[in-house]
DNA sequence: CGGGATCCAAGCGGATACTG
DNA sequence: CAGTATCCGCTTGGATCCCG
């Protein structure tokens, strides 16, 4: 199953349907782990749309970052298969960060995201 | 603009374009802000469908859980407009807890992450 | 230029005990 | 039954300094 609006069973006596719940939260869990991370989604939102930026362009365009921070949120997303790293070796040293097409492929569940908080009904 | 698939300007002189990246970045952080929480997306899976439960039985669905938690992801759900909670004044007390129709509109956009995950390539 | 190493403060979440 | 109150450890993230 690939839908999480699974018919609800008026009593849940099926063992399937317990189950089905569970790896679903924990699958969007796991997604939503990626994510983590107080800079990730600004990164993530600099990338988009196969934008190709150097260390020390994300650090102009996130002037509010530090370097352990963008290093270490870069770090992860590259172990993750969001982002993909290349070094060119020279001196000064060149590094450039771009999305993989997984990570480009997030755009559609942000969005998805995104209508859903602005769909907030008034308080 | 409610996509975030805008079209990448080979030079990005245009304000208009980060301003959109920001705004967008900021936007999806606040919904995932509301997802926040080591219990919540297991909570909404066990709500999702319409269904109702009452404090006891989130209990006994989230074993793992601690009593404190259970209640503090509850009320800040419940504040955010995702949880409707509806207590019967009755002796002993009992107490119900669902989805609003804003909670449930949650489900398409948690399917497009569950999705996402899915597709992960192997590394 | 693009980091790594270290130290430190704040906040999140767990365990336990108590209550209307 | 459905919580609240308190304490406490661990993780997250920021500041600073150093390096190839």
């Amino acid at each position: 199953m690939t839908s999480t609006h699974e018919k609800v069973s008026p009593l849940p006596q099926s063992k399937a349907a317990a189950y089905t719940r569970e790896s679903a939260a924990s699958g969007v869990e796991q997604a939503l782990k990626l994510l983590e991370g107080r800079w990730k989604l600004v990164i993530l939102f600099h990338l988009f749309g196969g934008r190709v930026l150097r260390f020390s362009d994300l650090e102009r365009a996130i002037p509010a970052i530090s370097q352990k921070m963008l290093a270490q949120q870069l770090r992860q997303m590259e172990g993750d298969g969001i982002v993909r790293r290349v070094v060119y070796p020279q001196v000064p040293p060149k590094v450039e960060y771009a999305l993989t097409e997984w990570g480009q492929a997030l755009c559609p569940a942000l969005d998805a995201l995104l209508a859903w908080a602005a769909a907030r009904p008034a308080e």
